[in-house]
RNA sequence: GGGGACUUAGCUCAGCAGGUUAGAGCGCUACGCUCACAUCGUAGAGGUCGUAGGUUCGAGUCCUAUAGUCCCCA
C-alpha cells in the first residue's frame, strides 16, 4: 500500500465493480421492507453543480445505510426534460451554428434536433453522478419524456380535464418576452428594482380640471380603461361615475370605486390597465372594463398603442413621458423602488398579458395535501419547512400549465375544425368524437415541465399500469431536495400523489440548504464563482468531497464551500488510509477464525476501544435515523481520529510487535481488526470508495462492504473500563504536558512517581507499560500518598499526585506558581460542584445519575485539592 | 406589510432529549521526520455562547422583547 491514499486509483474500479455485481439494483421482494428514493431529476442537458453533489450525497448516504441494514433498497435515477432551459439551449445552438430560428426549421424538425441533442448530452449529468459514488439503480433510469412518463402525463391531464379540474380561460398571465412563453406565478422572481413614480394628470371629460394618478409604468396608460379610487376614500367619492380622458390616446374612461386601491399610496388614485397588470385585470373583471393590449408578445408596442406602435416597451416609456411632459400633463417624477417580476430562467422582466391558457384548479386538489402535512402523515425535516409549505398551500392560486414551447408534453386536447368540439384524449384520436370529422387539430401548447415532475414518484414506478413496483415501493420513503423547490415540486408531488395514488408520495421530506462560495455568495454563472464538483473530486477525491458537504452542517442550513475544509477531509481520508495500512501490516498472519471474541483475554484497553466503538455505532445509527447526517459524520470523525488512531493504535503497538507474547498479540490483532472493519462499515455511507478499498484488503466475508451488514449493538459497552482508561489517559497527558512545559526532549526517558490510593495504584499498575510507553518513561513508581520526592516537578490529576524528579529543571518559584494556579482552578470547580450539591432543589429534582455524577466530580476535586495543598505546603517549607 | 432563519474562539461552523471543565476544522505558538501517517505527532494560547428580561434546582440549549445580518412570500 502507498503512503498516501490515491482516490483516482480506486474510485473508478469500485464503481464499476458495484455496478457489474448488480449491487445497485433492487428487485421487488415483498418479504423485505422496502426503501425507495426517487432522485430529484436534474435537467437533462445540465451539468453537475455543487447543489446536485450535496443533494445526491445526502441521498446516497441514506440509501447505502438502509441497504446495509438489509432493506429492499431502490434509488431511482432519471432526468427532467426541462422545457424552457433545453429548448433555449438547442435554439441557441441552432442559431449560432446555422443562423436559423426554430421557426425556420419547423416544429417537427426542431423536435427531432432536440431529441438528438438529448441523446448526445443527456447522459452527461448522470455519468457525473457516478463519479460521486451515487448508488443509483441504473436499470430503472427514467426520463420525464420517455414513453411511460408521457403516458402518465396524458392520463393525468385527461382525468383532471374530465373531472373539470383543468380548464382553459382568458386570464392575466406572466409572459416572458425572451423565452416567448407564459410562466406560472412561482416561475416569476420578484426583485427590487430602482424605478420612478410618475405623477400624471388626466383631464376630466367636461374640461373641469384634472385628476392625478401615480404610476411606475406610464407606457401602459395607452391601455387604460378606467381610473379607480377606494370606495372609502372621502376625497374622491364625488368623482366616481365621472369620466376622464386618457392623455395621448384621448380615450374617455370612467372613474370607478374598488377596494383594491390603497388610500395611502401615491395620490390614492390608480390608472387601470386590465391587459397589463394582474390586479388591474381583476378590477377590470369586477367593473366590466375592456382589455386593450398595447404591448405585444415581443415586448414591443402594438397597433393599439397608436403612434407608439412598434417601439420597445422601455423606449415607449421614454416617449410617453416626454410627450406628457410637453403637454404639461406630467406633474412630477420621483424615485421609487419596487418589486419587478423577472423570468426565473432568463431574468427578463416579465410582462403581464391577458391570454388564453390552461389552468389546474388547485383548491380542491390542495385539501388532501394540506391535511397530510398538518396531521404529520408527511413530515418535513427540519420541521420549520412545514410552515413554509402550508402557508403557500393555503394561499394557492390556480396553476397555469400551458407553455408556448415546442419541447415538452403536448397538451392532449384536440379541436374539431368542423363542429368546434374540444376533447382530451390519452391516445391520439383519428377523428372528432362528435362529428367524425378527421379535420382535427391538437392544441399547439405544451405543459409546464413541473407537471410531469409532479408525477415522478409514481410515474417512475410504472403508473398508470398497476405494477408490482408501485405496490411495493409506493409511497417512497424519503424525498431529499433543496428548499428552493418546495413549491415548484414537492407541493405538487403531494397533490398529485393523493389525487392519483390516493396516498402520499413520500413520508419524509429532508430539506437541505444551498452550497455557497467561500464568501457566502450564491454560486452563479454570472459571478462565475461556481466550483465544479468534478474538479473537487479530481483534486481531493469523491469521499472527501462527500463528507465535507455534510459534516458540520445542521439540517436545512446553507453551507459554504471552503477548499481548506475539503482538504481537511482529504487529510482525514489519508489518516484512515494510514491507520489501515498499519493494521494490514500487522495482520498478515491473522486469522479471525482461530478464536472468537468471547474467548479472548481482553485487556482494559481492548474493552475500552470496543466500548467506544459500540457507542460510536449506536450514535451514528441514531443520528442517521433522525436525518442528522452531519452529526453522524462528526461522531465517526472524532472516534477514528481521537480514539482509534491517537490512542488505541498507539497503545497496542508493543503487543502487535510481539513484546507481550503471542497470545496478547493475537488479541490485539483481533480487536484492531474487529473495530477497524466495523468502523469502515459505519463510515461506508459517507465515504464509499476508501472504505471499500480497505475493507476488501482486510479479512472479511462477503463480496462488498456496500452489502455488508450494518453493525448492530453486541453488548460491548464497558463503563468501568472507560473510566479506567480515562484515568490512564489523563496521567499520560499530564506527564506529557509537564515535559512539554519544561522542554524535556521527546527522546529523553525519565522517571515518574505517582502517588495515589491503593485502588488507583492498582489501575495504574495494570497500565504501567502503556504509561511508560506513551509518556516516555523508563521507570514508573507507584506509592501511597505521602512524602514529596525531593527536587521534582509535580502536579495532581484525578486525585493522583505525579512527580517527575528532574532536579536540573526544577525552578521552585515557577513550580509554586503553577501549583497555585491549579489549586485555584480546582477550588473554583469544587466550589461550583458543592454549590450545586448544596442546593435542595438540585438534589430532589435532578435525575439521580446527574446528582451522582456531580458527587463523583466533587469527590475527585476534593482529593485533588487536598493533594495540591499538601504539595504546596511542603514546597513552601 | 407578513413569515422564517441566523448571531458560539481570529475565520468557517457543530452543539443531538436543558445537567461537559462549551467543541471541531482552518489559522496561530512551541517542540518533534518516534519503524501507519509531516495530507503527521505532542503540548499550548484563544470564547462573559448578540443584548435585556423570564421559565427552571439548573439555559448556549426553552419563552418574551430588542439590535444586526440574510432568506422567502406579498
Amino acid at each position: 500500500m502507498e503512503k498516501t491514499y490515491d482516490p483516482k486509483r480506486v474510485e473508478q474500479k469500485w464503481y464499476s465493480y458495484w455496478e457489474e455485481k448488480g449491487f445497485f439494483h433492487g428487485e421487488v421482494d415483498t418479504t423485505k421492507e422496502p426503501f425507495c428514493v426517487v432522485i430529484p431529476p436534474p435537467n437533462v442537458t445540465g451539468q453537475l453543480h455543487m447543489g446536485h453533489a450535496l443533494d445526491n450525497t445526502y441521498q446516497d448516504i441514506l440509501v447505502r445505510w438502509k441497504r446495509m441494514q438489509g432493506l429492499n433498497t431502490v434509488w431511482i435515477p432519471g432526468t427532467d426534460h426541462a422545457g424552457i432551459a433545453t429548448q433555449a439551449r438547442v435554439e441557441d445552438h441552432i442559431r449560432s451554428t446555422e443562423g436559423k430560428t426554430r421557426h425556420d426549421l419547423g416544429r417537427e424538425e426542431f423536435l427531432r434536433r432536440t431529441w438528438a441533442w438529448k441523446d448526445d448530452y443527456g447522459d452527461q449529468i448522470l455519468n457525473q453522478l457516478k463519479k460521486l459514488g451515487a448508488s443509483l439503480d441504473w436499470q430503472r433510469e427514467r426520463f420525464t419524456m420517455d414513453e411511460g412518463c408521457s403516458r402518465a402525463v396524458r392520463e393525468v391531464f385527461v382525468r383532471l380535464f374530465e373531472k373539470g379540474l383543468i380548464y382553459q380561460g382568458h386570464y392575466s398571465v406572466n409572459w416572458c418576452p425572451h423565452c416567448a412563453t407564459t410562466l406560472s406565478d412561482i416561475e416569476v422572481e420578484h426583485q427590487d428594482d430602482q424605478g420612478k413614480l410618475y405623477h400624471v394628470k388626466y383631464p376630466f371629460s367636461d374640461g373641469s380640471g384634472f385628476i392625478q394618478v401615480a404610476t411606475t409604468r406610464p407606457e401602459t396608460m395607452l391601455g387604460d380603461t378606467a381610473i379607480a379610487v377606494n370606495p372609502a376614500d372621502e376625497r374622491y367619492a364625488h368623482l366616481v361615475g365621472q369620466t376622464v380622458i386618457v392623455p395621448l390616446v384621448d380615450r374617455e374612461v370612467p372613474v370607478v370605486a374598488d377596494d383594491y386601491v390603497d388610500l395611502e399610496f401615491g395620490t390614492g388614485m390608480v390608472k387601470v390597465t386590465p391587459a397589463h397588470d394582474p390586479n388591474d385585470f381583476e378590477i377590470g373583471l369586477r367593473h366590466n372594463l375592456p382589455q386593450i393590449q398595447v404591448i405585444g408578445l415581443d415586448a414591443t408596442m402594438t397597433a393599439e398603442a397608436g403612434k407608439y406602435a412598434g417601439l420597445d416597451r422601455y423606449t415607449a416609456r421614454q416617449r410617453v413621458v416626454e410627450d406628457l411632459s410637453q403637454l404639461g400633463l406630467l406633474e412630477r417624477v420621483e424615485d421609487h423602488d419596487h418589486a419587478v417580476g423577472h423570468c426565473y430562467r432568463c431574468h427578463t422582466v416579465v410582462e403581464p398579458l391577458v391570454s388564453k391558457q390552461w389552468f389546474v384548479k388547485m383548491e380542491p386538489l390542495a385539501r388532501a395535501a394540506i391535511a397530510a402535512v398538518e396531521t404529520g402523515e408527511i413530515r418535513f425535516i427540519p420541521e420549520r419547512f412545514s410552515k413554509h409549505y402550508l402557508r403557500w398551500m393555503e394561499n394557492l392560486r390556480d396553476w397555469c400549465i400551458s407553455r408556448q414551447l415546442w419541447w415538452g408534453h403536448r397538451i392532449p386536447v384536440w379541436y374539431c375544425d368542423d363542429c368546434g368540439e374540444r376533447f382530451a384524449r390519452v391516445d391520439e384520436p383519428s377523428a372528432c368524437p362528435n362529428c367524425d370529422s378527421i379535420r382535427i387539430e391538437q392544441d399547439p401548447d405544451v405543459l409546464d415541465t413541473w407537471f410531469s415532475s409532479a408525477l415522478w414518484p409514481f410515474s417512475v414506478l410504472g403508473w398508470p399500469d398497476s405494477t408490482a413496483e408501485l405496490e411495493h415501493f409506493y409511497p417512497t420513503s424519503v424525498l431529499i431536495t433543496g428548499f428552493d423547490i418546495i413549491f415548484f415540486w414537492v407541493a405538487r408531488m403531494v397533490v398529485m400523489g393523493y389525487e392519483f395514488m390516493g396516498d402520499k408520495p413520500f413520508g419524509d421530506v429532508l430539506i437541505h440548504g444551498l452550497v455557497r462560495d467561500a464568501q457566502g455568495r450564491k454560486m452563479s454563472k454570472s459571478l462565475n464563482n461556481g466550483v465544479d464538483p468534478l474538479d473537487a473530486i479530481d483534486q481531493y477525491g469523491a469521499d472527501a468531497l462527500r463528507i465535507n458537504l455534510v459534516i458540520g452542517v445542521a439540517p436545512g442550513n446553507d453551507l459554504r464551500y471552503v477548499p481548506e475544509k475539503v482538504e481537511a477531509y482529504r487529510n482525514f481520508a489519508n489518516k484512515i488510509w494510514n491507520a489501515s495500512r498499519f493494521a494490514l501490516m500487522n495482520l498478515s498472519d491473522f486469522n479471525y477464525r482461530r478464536q472468537n471474541m468471547g474467548t479472548l483475554a481482553l485487556t482494559a484497553v481492548d474493552h475500552w476501544i470496543l466500548s467506544r466503538y459500540e457507542f460510536t455505532a449506536q450514535e451514528v445509527t441514531r443520528f442517521l435515523h433522525r436525518y442528522d447526517v452531519g452529526e453522524g459524520a462528526r461522531v465517526l470523525y472524532e472516534f477514528i481520529w481521537n480514539e482509534l488512531c491517537d490512542w488505541y493504535i498507539e497503545l497496542i503497538k508493543p503487543r502487535l510487535y510481539g513484546k507481550q507474547g503471542e497470545e496478547s498479540r493475537y488479541v490485539a490483532q483481533y480487536v484492531l481488526w474487529y473495530v477497524l472493519k466495523g468502523t469502515l462499515e459505519l463510515l461506508h455511507p459517507y465515504m464509499p470508495f476508501i472504505t471499500e478499498e480497505i475493507w476488501q484488503n482486510l479479512p472479511h466475508e462477503g463480496e462488498s462492504i456496500m452489502v455488508a451488514a450494518w453493525p448492530n449493538p453486541s453488548g460491548l459497552t464497558s463503563p468501568m473500563n472507560e473510566k479506567v482508561m480515562n484515568t490512564v489517559m489523563a496521567v499520560i497527558t499530564e506527564i506529557r504536558t509537564m515535559r512539554s512545559e519544561k522542554k524535556v526532549p521527546p527522546g529523553r526517558k525519565i522517571t515518574a512517581i505517582c502517588q495515589a490510593t491503593p485502588d488507583v495504584q492498582e489501575v495504574l499498575a495494570a497500565a504501567e507499560e502503556d504509561i511508560k510507553n506513551l509518556a516516555g518513561l523508563d521507570t514508573l513508581t507507584l506509592e501511597n500518598v505521602g512524602q514529596n520526592p525531593a527536587k521534582a516537578l509535580s502536579s495532581v490529576v484525578d486525585g493522583i499526585s505525579i512527580f517527575l524528579p528532574l532536579a536540573d529543571l526544577v525552578d521552585l518559584d515557577q513550580e509554586l506558581e503553577r501549583i497555585q494556579r491549579d489549586l485555584e482552578a480546582t477550588q473554583e470547580e469544587l466550589r461550583r460542584a458543592e454549590a450545586k450539591l448544596a442546593n435542595e432543589g438540585f438534589i430532589t429534582k435532578a435525575p439521580a445519575h446527574v446528582v451522582a455524577k456531580e458527587q463523583e466530580k466533587a469527590a475527585s476535586y476534593r482529593s485533588t485539592l487536598e493533594q495540591l495543598q499538601a504539595l504546596l505546603e511542603e514546597m513552601q517549607r
